[in-house]
Parts: structure tokens; sequence; C-alpha cells
DNA sequence: ATCGCTGGGATTAGATCCAATCTGTGAGCT
DNA sequence: AGCTCACAGATTGGATCTAATCCCAGCGAT
């Protein structure tokens, strides 16, 4: 039941519903949705760990607001450990798992050219997801997964830029090429230059965060 | 409250006091410390996250056996990201840190003489917290020390091998003095190689997880 | 004799209750 | 008028209580 609550909360932290720096007290969620304040507080602590809100003893918890320090920190970890698992991957992936891959990939074509970033960003998870599985390293994957909240929610406010879902959908095709042709190293390695570069667009974006400073 | 259990109890499992596979019911636990059942269950829910225990729904939680997969993969997540701490501490450190860093690795060098490997341990655990601290990434740094206790755990059984505490002395060293002269890639290569090495050796020794198969 | 099933004890998950702490408003003082 | 302090309401953290689930011993059937 607290998964429950912390998928749910964490969806609208993503979404923004609930706003940046604005303050979560058990006692509304817990009347929202309907269960006791125990879940709700067992979710929070969850949350907290993903960095996606800050609690304070006897205060209670808020949203944590977007920061560009933080959206370095975060892109820091996933530069560091998404390569190591798509090279894992490479090196373990079979036919079948391949062409998974590819199809997700293709899905995502579409959805880019819709312009649907909701849909793409739902498709390329499931992308990142097929990758990890196949990479087999559990623990790695978890702290990755553990990110990809806060990650998303830089992304969401990034998306809204014109053109980048095609450069995104470029650079997936590149790793899966790589993948394809059993080169673990340069699919790793394109892996690390697309989240790069991700991060280095965002970074230079400063003005994605000012909205948001909603202080209840 | 729920902070001390885990602490306590992250101690026990680091130290074995509970073995691995062991059940913990949070009853018993709530007994001993003498508090309510409410925190012991925080508490392991906390050190879910850390990887410590498991936990099985309505069933409970017991401590994560050592195996060699998990071993190489919280090898791989510290490989990763504490080069990139050591870096950033490396540009970022003035004299003062740098002394304060020096003291420290040379309290190390008297434990291993004494081969006072508890000794080592701590004071080990002082350095690496003091190169985080001034690198001021503690997003990147959460990641790492949630990794700490489940590395420790390692360590602690591969630091009864003879003469290891003297080749980390000499690496630490190594790593200092590059950051001393401002070299900040080179500390955090011999910083990424230092933790590879312990890695490998520790690989190599798959005794240290034939004992504690331990099924309550 | 072994396997499967049933019932009781143990254990966890969730709800409710209570005490301690914080926040914020408003009165009183300078 | 502005600041300080105190009190009341709100909120969290911890304890206790209840219901659901699981584990296991013991019994019966094959």
């Amino acid at each position: 039941m607290a998964a429950e609550v912390a998928t749910k909360l964490r969806a609208e932290i993503v979404e923004g519903v609930l706003a940046p720096n604005e303050r979560i007290t058990q006692g509304a969620v817990a009347e929202r949705l309907e269960v006791s304040r125990l879940p709700v507080r067992e979710a929070l602590q969850q949350l907290a760990g993903e960095g996606l809100v800050s609690l304070e003893r006897d205060v209670g918890a808020r949203v944590t607001p977007l920061d560009p320090k933080d959206l370095i920190e975060t892109y820091i970890v996933r530069e560091a450990l998404e390569p190591v698992l798509t090279e894992s991957a490479a090196r373990r992936i079979d036919a079948e798992q391949l062409a998974a891959l590819r199809a997700i990939n293709d899905e995502s074509e579409v959805c880019a050219e819709r312009e649907d970033i909701d849909g793409y960003l739902a498709v390329d998870r499931r992308l990142h997801g097929g990758i990890f599985a196949v990479a087999d390293l559990p623990r790695v994957q978890a702290v990755i997964t553990g990110t990809f909240a806060t990650a998303e929610r830089y992304r969401r406010a990034f998306s809204i830029l014109p053109h980048r879902l095609e450069t995104s959908v470029v650079e997936h095709r590149m790793i899966l090429d790589a993948i394809e042709r059993g080169a673990a190293e340069d699919a790793g390695e394109l892996h690390r230059i697309h989240i790069r570069r991700t991060r280095l667009t965002l970074s230079e974006h400063p003005e994605l965060f000012s909205r948001g400073g909603d202080d209840g």
C-alpha cells in the first residue's frame, strides 16, 4: 500500500501537480488517497531517498525544488552508471531481445514525429528499462532507477524546447546499432555522450528552473 | 529514533552479529532496543534500500547474504562514482583541508602497522568522508555512502588476508599526492584503480563468501 | 512411511490513539 | 508602528491495537 502511495505521489511531483517547495502533509495525502497516515509516511521516506522530497524532523516534507546544481549531480550519476549497464547489455543480448528494443525505438520515433512528449518519455523509459533488464545488474540498476524520477522532472521541462526529440531518437538508434554489431564499449560510450549532451543542453537553459519558486 | 535503530542494525549486520540469511523480526528488535515496532519497521526499510536486508511482503526481513555477484555490483557503483568525487575534491581543496586529510592518512598508517583492522577501517571511512565533503556533491555522495555498509561487509572479510592494509595506505598516499599537486584527473584515476584493485583481489577469494550460508 | 491438509501460533501491514513539537496569529510592550 | 512573546491549532513521531497473512506442527489419508 505504501508502494502505491509512493507511485502516486512520485507521478504528481514529476508532473508538477505538486509544485516545487510545496509542503506535503501526511494527513492531507492520507485523506485524499483514503488510506491511513502510516503508508503515506513510508512513501514519503521512500521519495526522500530518491531526492524528490526533503524531510525535516517534526516539520514534514516538501517537494524538492529544481535547481541547476542538483540537475548536474543527477546527471553525473546517470552518466557514470548507465554506460556500464549498456555495455553489459551489449555483451549479453540475444537476437530476440535486440528485436524487442528495436521495436520500442520504432515506437519512440512515432511519438517524436507527433511531438507527443508524454508518450515519448514513456516509451523512452521502456527502452532504457529494456536495456537495463538485459544488463542483469540489479543493484546498479536500482541506483539509476532511483534517479529516474528526478531526471524526468528536468527532462519534462526540457522537452518543451523544440526539436529535441529527434536528436534523442537518432542517438538511441546509434546506441542500438552499436549493440547490434557487438561493439559493447562503443555502445557504452555513445550512451555516455547521449546523457552528457542532454545534461549540457539542460544546463544552458537556466530559465527552466526559475518558475516553481512557489513557496506555499 | 528510526535512524538510531537503523544505525545499530547496520553495525550489527556489518560486524556479523546478525548472520547472513538470518531472519530479523520487528518484535525481537523492538524489545531488544526498547522501542516500539514502528521505528524498527522504518529502519528495516532504510536498510533494504541499502541492500543490507531483503524484505518480503507479509514475511519480513532477512540479512542479505554475501555473494560474489553482489560484490562486483557494489564495487562497480563505487568505481564509477568515487573518482568523480575525488576529482571534484582535488579541484576545490585548500591547504587546510589537505593538511587535515594528510593527518587522517597518517593515523591510518599507524593502524596498518598495528594490524588494527577495525581501527583502520574506521579511519579509512573518515578519509573517504573527508574527501567527499570537499567535493561538495551531496547527491552523488549519498549514493556512495548508501553502498558503504555493503562494501564494508566484504572488506571486513577481506582485510583478514595478510598485508593488504599497507597496499591500501600506499594507494591512499598516491591519491593525496595527486590532489596536492593539483592533478585532479590523476587523483580520480588513482582512486578508480584503488577501488578496482580491491574488487579484483576480493573476487579472487571466493572462499570468503562460503561461510555465512547460515539459514536460521 | 510419505505426502497433503488443516488449525493454531507467530508475524507483518495497516488503522487508530496519544504525546511532543512546530507554525502562525494576535495581544501586549517599547 | 514595530517587535516580542505567548498561546492555540496543526502536524509530526511514536505507541498501541486489530486484521490479514504466513509458517509450521500434527493429524489423517493413501
